[in-house]
DNA sequence: CATATGTCCTGAGAGC
DNA sequence: TGCTCTCAGGACATAT
């Protein structure tokens, strides 16, 4: 499930097409139901063909490939869709082709097994309402002062509150569990109860967890969907804190064990006694 | 307006 | 073994 290390991962794949020449633009036959593309096929075709890439982007979780005709080409991988230079893990999911006139990489790839992915072509004005209206500061560099104004008032548990791109954009179920075990936030905390100094942490954990995944190439779970663009797995799966490790014994303190809760239909991963609220004593003698 | 829920999709794994 | 069911969670549409 591709988020902001993952995403920047795959941008930082396809940045040696930058400054090749686009030749054409393909949607491969395909059995299953065809993802979303804008505008259709043919239009596309006409307003990209012959144009250079000048320069690639990401925009929260998706990656923004910049022409010279100051359109771009916005990929959104959402769960399963990979960006790629190299062969496709296979080539049944294979959704979409831009060839390239380069002598080193003949085609970037868009693949995506469960298709709910989508690419769109965007003038420079879309582009702008998308990066400053439709979502918050990118989450590589937001600070707590932003995530204190934005959320600060919020009545949604902070894990949940993570999630929404329109505060902050980049962060997804599994990196939000990650930087709450950092920042040692409880996940199910109303927004409004949160401190000064616990959005510090916050903003603080964010910027370690994510520089930290990107090191590592981001995070390939079991179902092993997840690839950079030369179809090479992630190790960051190798260091994660909480997510996926319920049972297993926390790292921070050494002693408590990781549970398991649900938050908003989604699953929430974190460590009881290193993510505890403040404030009031536990009541005594119910257990 | 803010927040909650339903929906899309496929493949893996559980359970019978 | 092979069937059916559930689950995974990106973003958006719709409901409250």
């Amino acid at each position: 499930m591709p988020e902001l290390p993952e995403v920047e991962t795959m941008r930082r794949g396809v940045l040696p097409i930058v400054g090749s020449k686009i030749t054409s633009v393909e949607r491969p036959e395909c059995k299953c139901r065809p993802i979303l593309l804008k505008p259709r096929i043919d239009r596309f075709q006409k307003r990209v063909d012959g144009t250079k890439i000048v320069a690639i982007d990401r925009l929260g979780k998706r990656v923004v490939i910049r022409l010279s005709s100051t359109e771009a080409i916005v990929l959104e991988p959402r769960m399963t869709g990979l960006v790629l230079l190299a062969d496709p893990p296979s080539i049944e999911h294979l959704r979409f082709r831009i060839s390239l006139s380069s002598k080193s990489h003949r085609e970037l790839l868009f693949w995506d097994r469960r298709g709910l992915g989508t690419v769109q072509l965007l003038s420079s004005a879309e582009l702008e309402i998308l990066e400053n209206e439709k979502l918050g500061p990118d989450a590589l560099s937001i600070t707590a002062q932003q995530f204190a104004d934005r959320l600060g008032k919020s009545q949604r548990a902070v894990k949940v509150a993570l999630l929404d791109q329109s505060a902050v954009a980049g962060i997804g179920n599994l990196y939000a569990a990650e930087i709450l075990h950092v920042a040692g936030v409880d996940p199910t905390t109303c927004c409004h109860r949160i401190s000064r100094s616990q959005w510090q942490r916050i903003a603080d954990g964010t910027s370690l967890v994510l520089q930290e995944a990107i090191k590592y190439e981001g995070s390939t779970l079991s179902d092993g969907t997840y690839r950079n663009a030369l179809n090479e797995s992630g190790g960051y799966q190798n260091h994660h804190r909480v997510y996926d490790c319920e049972g297993s014994k926390c790292s921070r303190c050494g002693e408590a064990t990781i549970k398991r809760i649900v938050q908003a239909q989604r699953s929430t991963f974190f460590c009881p006694k290193c993510q505890r609220k403040r404030g009031i004593h536990p009541s005594l003698g119910n257990q």
